[in-house]
DNA sequence: ACAAAAAATGCAATCGATTGTAAATAACGC
DNA sequence: GCGTTATTTACAATCGATTGCATTTTTTGT
């Protein structure tokens, strides 16, 4: 009951040699079912597990895929991230489903060629980035010479990198939408739109605004993504505005729990005084009171479509971007 | 300008064997700087990465740490769970910071040797569990013979697997405490005593009530851990109550989230009614309205001394568990 | 019972790096 | 200039599995 450690070890210990310890293992046909019989009990007695890492080597694949968090315009933000943790959490259960590990990394995008890193040194078969930040050239380059790499973000016309994500134009219409049919006329839009997706998801704001005559009413505050950083800014907004907005559209609902805070501070009602509608959809909009009004972009099949798009790549195909559909949840705050 | 992908590749084009570049690009002093320097361009110039699987075989370390959740107990717990993913992003901060990977699985334990599947399989050079769940047996037979492990959660005597978590008995103590301090007289426990960690916070929960002489004034109710197997818990229980508790006692942010949830939708007015503790001490405290209370438990100093033991041990030291001093946080909540 | 076809196993190269040791080259003293 | 010691570099084994091909064993047909 000694510890068998290779093939080599348990294919002296049964008297054959160690291809064909492999083949029974892997249950190949060229293999009698006796042999392969008497070879699996055996490996089950002893506990023995092949090397993966000589098994990768030489299949050259390794079973797993990297998750990366690229950190460009936010040096403060975090993986734990309500956001991030959430598509992390999806994209572990599906790789994990279909066999695949999930090698996780932060970057923090400082010398150019960072991607370069992960790429090629052989630990990944594929590559999904979460979030574009501000590197959607880098992205756009690598994926010039890296076929393996699914992006989560804003899908722009001409984008060389793969995406999955939502049609932010058309989430930002329907937030802005919604307050409009709530009845509000003056409206804040919390978000810095030099993130792409932000950018389209205040595009489709100013495009209802502009559809119901109300162009003139909207009033952008290029509020942090980190709620803790989000906070102050949105308090200052507040206490300094002289017309306060009756609606507020968050470009994420990290943003919007940091804005119904600030308002239950002040003292103003959500929803009787200011309505608030959010994005993304988080669990955790569940959570807050009063429950967040949201749109929500399906993280799930996000990140469903996103291994789907990368194992099809893996395996060689051609796999153009994704654009899922946003859904208004109506919930208290609106 | 091809692309050069071995060690073979460089070395033929440089007219040197692998050996040489290998040492070169290692800073070996077996080297003369001149040919280093040369090497050391030529790979730059071609965007030579060596292959990780290789040396990682040749030198049986992988520079990857596994991270494991079992989900025993509550098979509806998601890897998205607030606590494992702030859990998370700190061991990936931490873990990257030293130069190691972070290779992450969900792992339901099924079939009882689900841990042998992860050690021995050569992908990891270390394994670090979050949350004992029910399995503090196999644990415990694991960590005889697999020494570079380390696990959060409670320490319990004659515990054989290293452990780094907070003072649970003393932090339930303490919250209660606070819950008496500020006036409350009747407390209701949230949270399942089967796991670990949570049987010993509301262990201190009721020595804190004896000491107090209200022992007979405790209500227990084992609740979910997940957010929204936990509102319909709590929600029953404030329904049907006959006398309504005047502090509750939540054994997770999570749960305490929940509560705050159910109480609004009572009606009830927290601080005013009820007053309300959670245990973690997790950001999102800080989004909730009214912000909560809570036992605070410094994840991130948590996570640094999982991995500093981790390696440690991976080192051949010995080094025992951990016990970090909990804090009370005192917040609006209570 | 024997040749031919089929099945099972052994042999050895391979994946891409690292590293101990041997060989070749350079440096040095006298 | 030659022997001797230092430096450099080349050679080859190694990590642990996979797999094409050669070889042996078994099965089958007659």
């Amino acid at each position: 009951m000694s510890q068998i450690k290779t093939m080599k070890e348990l294919a002296d210990l049964a008297g054959v040699t160690t291809g064909t310890v492999s083949r029974a293992l892997s249950d190949s046909p060229l293999i009698s079912p006796k042999t392969r019989e008497r070879l699996q009990a055996l490996a089950r007695e002893h506990g023995f597990k092949p090397n993966l890492l000589a098994r990768n080597l030489r299949t050259q694949r390794t079973g797993a895929i990297g998750v990366l968090i690229p950190l460009g315009h936010e040096k403060g933000q975090h993986i734990s991230d309500p956001f991030f943790i959430t598509m992390l959490g999806y994209l572990a259960d599906e790789l994990t489903e279909r066999g695949y590990d999930l090698l996780l990394s932060r970057v923090i995008p400082e010398d150019e060629n960072w991607l370069d890193q992960y790429v090629g040194s052989g630990k990944i078969d594929g590559l999904i980035i979460i979030g574009q930040s501000n590197q959607s050239e880098t992205l756009d380059e690598v994926a010039a010479r890296y076929r393996p790499m699914v992006v989560w973000g804003g899908h722009a016309p001409g984008q060389a990198h793969c995406t999955v994500g939502s049609d932010n134009i058309l989430g930002g219409d329907m937030a802005a939408q919604h307050l409009i049919d709530r009845g509000c006329q003056r409206i804040a839009f919390f978000g810095d739109p030099q993130a792409l997706e932000i950018a389209q998801r205040l595009e489709g704001c100013k495009r209802a605004l502009a559809r119901a005559g109300l162009a003139d009413k909207l009033t952008v505050l290029p509020a942090h993504l980190v709620a803790e950083a989000a906070h102050p800014d949105i308090a200052g907004f507040l206490g300094s505005v002289s017309e306060r907005p009756q609606g507020i559209f968050a470009a994420s609902d990290v943003i919007a729990m940091s804005a119904l805070r600030a308002l239950a501070e002040y003292g103003l009602a959500v929803p009787g005084d200011v309505k608030v509608v959010g994005y993304d959809g988080l669990a955790i909009g569940e959570q807050t009171v009063p429950r967040l009004t949201s749109i929500s972009q399906d993280l799930r099949l996000g990140a469903t479509t996103m291994v789907d798009l990368l194992l099809r790549r893996i395996a060689g195909e051609e796999a153009g971007s994704v654009v899922l559909d946003p859904k208004l949840i109506v919930r208290m705050s609106s």
